[in-house]
DNA sequence: AGCGGATGTCAAGTTGCTTGACAACTACTC
DNA sequence: GAGTAGTTGTCAAGCAACTTGACATCCGCT
C-alpha cells in the first residue's frame, strides 16, 4: 500500500480552511476574519469550520502553529547543514528571521497597528504563545542533540539556552531592530559566550 | 471564493484510484490488476472502486483516457509554439511519440506479449479506441484552428486529415518502427503533400 | 434600549464510503 | 468432469462527515 486515500485526503479540509483564514488575514487583517467568511471562501458550511478547527481563537492558534511549522522546517535544514553548533544556531536564526521578514502573514500580523483589534493574533504570537515557544523549543533542542551531541551543558541548562534562543528570535520577529543576519549574529554571539563561559567554569 | 473544498477534493479519489491501477499495471501488467488490489492499494473498499470507475473495463478506458490527456497537453503546447502548420504537426507528433516511447505505462501495455492477457488493455488502445481517436481528434483539430486558421481545407477535409494524423501516431506508438523524430517527419511529410496537392487543385 | 452581525452549539437530513452478502464466471486441480 | 478458489458486478444496510436550519448569547453601533 503506497498511500491510502484517507491519508492523501487527511487534513486537506483543515489545510484549505487555514489557507482561507490566512488569505483573509493577509488581505484585510485578522479582525476581518469571520467563521462564515472562512467557510464560504472554500464553499463549506460554517458548522464545518467549527467541527474542524473549533473556536475562532483556535483558528488563530492553528494559523500560528502552521506557520510555525514552516519556520521549524528551516531550523531543521539549517542545523543539519552546519558543521559547528554556533554556526548552526546562527544560520538557523538567520533563516527564521528572513522568513519572518518575508512572510506576508507575519508582516500582516505584526504590522497590525491600531485599526480594529487585529492585534489579538499578534497577542497569541507573543504573550499567549506558550504552545509556540514550547513546540519550537522541542524542535530546536532535538536539532541540537541530533547534530551536536557534545554540548557542554546539562539537560536543564540546554533547555534554558534553547528557550532563550526561541524567545530572542520571536522577539526579533515581532519587533525587528536590524537585519536578520545581524540579529542572528547577536543571538549566536550570546549563546557562544554562554557556552565558552560554561566551558571555562566547568 | 478562490476554490471550494469540493473542487479541491473533486476527482482526488479518482486520481488516486487510477494512480494505483497504473502502478500495478507498470509493475506486473494489466492482467494482474484486480478491483480488490486497486482498492486496497489506496485503502478504500472494492465497492468504492466500482462506484467511482465502474467495471474493470472502464478502469482500463479511464487509464488510457488519462494518459491520453497528458499526450494532448503536449500537442497543445507544441502546436501553440510553432510558426508553421506543418512544423506544428511535426513537432507535436514528435513530442507525442517521444512521450509514448518514454511512458512506462505505454511501454508496459505495448510490450505485453503473450503472458497473461495483458493485451486487452492494448486492445482498447487500438481496436476499441473509438473514444480515444475521437477525443484526440477534437483537440488536435482545435489546436490547428486556434493557431493556423487559414488551412486550405474544408471542415470535412480537415476532419479527415486530423483523424489520419491521430491514427498514424497511434499506430507508431503501438508499433514503433523508427525514431520519434523520423516518424513525426513521415507524418508531417504526408500531411504536407496532402496540403500542397490540395492547394494545387483548388 | 434596540438592532445587526458574529459566535458557539444543537439536531435532523443528505451524501459518500464501508461492510457483508450474493450469483455468475473463469481457471485450476484431482 | 466435478469441485474449489478467485474475481467480477451488484445490492442493501451501516456509518462518518458535511449541510441545513435553528437557537441563545455576546459585542459594537445608533
Amino acid at each position: 500500500m503506497t498511500l491510502t486515500y484517507r491519508e492523501s485526503q487527511q487534513g486537506l479540509l483543515r489545510e484549505r480552511l487555514l489557507d482561507a483564514a490566512q488569505a483573509i488575514t493577509e488581505a484585510s487583517g485578522w479582525s476581518t476574519v469571520t467563521m462564515a467568511k472562512i467557510a464560504s471562501t472554500i464553499g463549506v458550511s460554517r458548522q464545518t469550520v467549527h467541527n474542524e478547527l473549533g473556536t475562532r481563537h483556535d483558528v488563530a492558534l492553528a494559523l500560528a502553529m502552521r506557520e510555525l511549522g514552516r519556520f521549524l522546517d528551516v531550523v531543521r535544514v539549517r542545523m543539519a547543514d552546519a558543521d559547528d553548533l554556533v554556526d548552526g544556531i546562527r544560520n538557523a536564526c538567520a533563516g527564521v528571521l528572513e522568513l519572518g521578514r518575508d512572510s506576508i502573514l507575519i508582516r500582516t500580523i505584526v504590522g497590525s497597528v491600531g485599526s480594529g483589534n487585529d492585534a489579538d493574533l499578534l497577542t497569541i504570537l507573543t504573550t499567549e504563545s506558550g504552545e509556540i515557544v514550547e513546540t519550537a523549543g522541542v524542535v530546536v533542542k532535538q536539532s541540537v542533540l541530533d547534530h551536536f551531541g557534545d554540548v557542554p551543558l546539562t539537560d536543564a541548562e540546554l533547555d534554558v539556552a534553547v528557550e532563550s534562543i526561541v524567545r530572542l528570535v520571536l522577539s526579533h520577529i515581532t519587533r525587528p531592530s536590524k537585519d536578520p543576519a545581524q540579529a542572528a549574529g547577536d543571538i549566536a554571539w550570546i549563546i557562544e559566550l554562554a557556552l565558552t563561559g560554561k566551558r571555562a567554569t566547568s
